[in-house]
DNA sequence: ATTTTCCCCTGCCGGC
DNA sequence: TGCCGGCAGGGGAAAA
């Protein structure tokens, strides 16, 4: 569920609301999330440290402590990282509490997030090695070398966090639209400058989600368990049969690489 | 090598 | 109203 835009949102609110603060409790409600070892060792290591740095990579979130020990949470489908005052009776996986009061629950329908811990010197060792940041380390030129040569179809490869990282599938099919390039077209055949328009197109998907905190089809919630509003922007995404945004053929539904897609037969080519 | 299928889970939605 | 199959935004492993 959670792609670029709302990692983004959740670091921002986070930030604001746990810099600074310290570390008193952990709680762990499912022990798939960690074993009990492993929560020993959370607890050794991070009770009563403050929480310094709030840093993103694609999809995973960094808290960073002040002894350069990280927390790094992926939300994978259904997780949500809300913050609240004190009490909150949601149903969660894990609960930290501040010395100041605060609360932070990671809520988890579906139960595939993931959390680990890293020692200050250790390696971040995402579960795949993560390709630049599609908002921070990408440029025009870079982004036109990824897709040169490959035959993999464009919208999986854009969705390839080796390649890329941040990019899901609802940015995905958005950017395409917005770049009228068909989500079945081989990598290698994107000119340079369709390239080029798919690119700024992506900057822009990603910076307006951010603007409007995320997109809440279902499951996402910002830092504080609100909804986001970039829904309302979605051109393609999940309107299969309906009319398209800037032509009124009917958008066309189907399958690539095992995940649904939708886009315009008139106006992406 | 690339692409598809299946799986990890739970809940929702549409169809009958 | 109730049941059931299909589907869901992530991602990895195994199979094709």
């Amino acid at each position: 569920m959670p792609e670029l835009p709302e990692i983004e949102t959740i670091r921002r609110d986070l930030q604001i609301e746990l810099r600074g603060e310290r570390l008193a409790s952990i709680e762990v409600s499912d022990r798939r999330l960690m074993t009990a070892q492993e929560e020993r060792h959370w607890k050794e290591a991070t009770l009563g440290r403050t929480w310094a740095g709030f840093e993103r990579h694609g999809k995973y979130l960094i808290v960073v402590l002040d002894d350069k020990s990280r927390l790094v949470f992926h939300l994978r489908m259904t997780g949500q990282l809300v913050v609240s005052a004190g009490e909150s009776k949601a149903k969660r996986r894990l609960r930290l509490r501040f010395a100041g009061g605060k609360t932070l629950d990671l809520i988890d329908q579906r139960r595939f997030a993931e959390v680990w811990f890293r020692a200050p010197q250790e390696p971040l060792r995402t579960t795949t090695p993560l390709g630049p940041d599609a908002l921070t380390g990408l440029n025009r030129d870079l982004f036109l070398h990824i897709l040169k040569r490959r035959t993999t179809r464009i919208q999986p490869l854009l969705m390839d966090q080796r390649l890329i990282a941040g990019v899901g599938n609802i940015y995905a099919q958005e950017a395409l639209f917005k770049a009228l390039i068909r989500p079945s077209r081989p990598g290698r055949r994107i000119t340079r400058e369709e390239g080029g328009r798919l690119f700024e197109a992506l900057q822009e998907t990603l910076r307006q989600a951010i603007d409007h905190r995320g997109s809440t089809s279902r499951n996402y919630r910002d830092g504080y368990g609100k909804e986001g509003s970039a829904q309302t922007l979605h051109a393609v995404y999940r309107r299969g049969g309906k009319p398209c945004p800037r032509c009124s053929t009917p958008l066309k539904a189907g399958r690539i690489g095992g995940r649904g897609t939708v886009y315009c037969p008139q106006c992406q080519r």
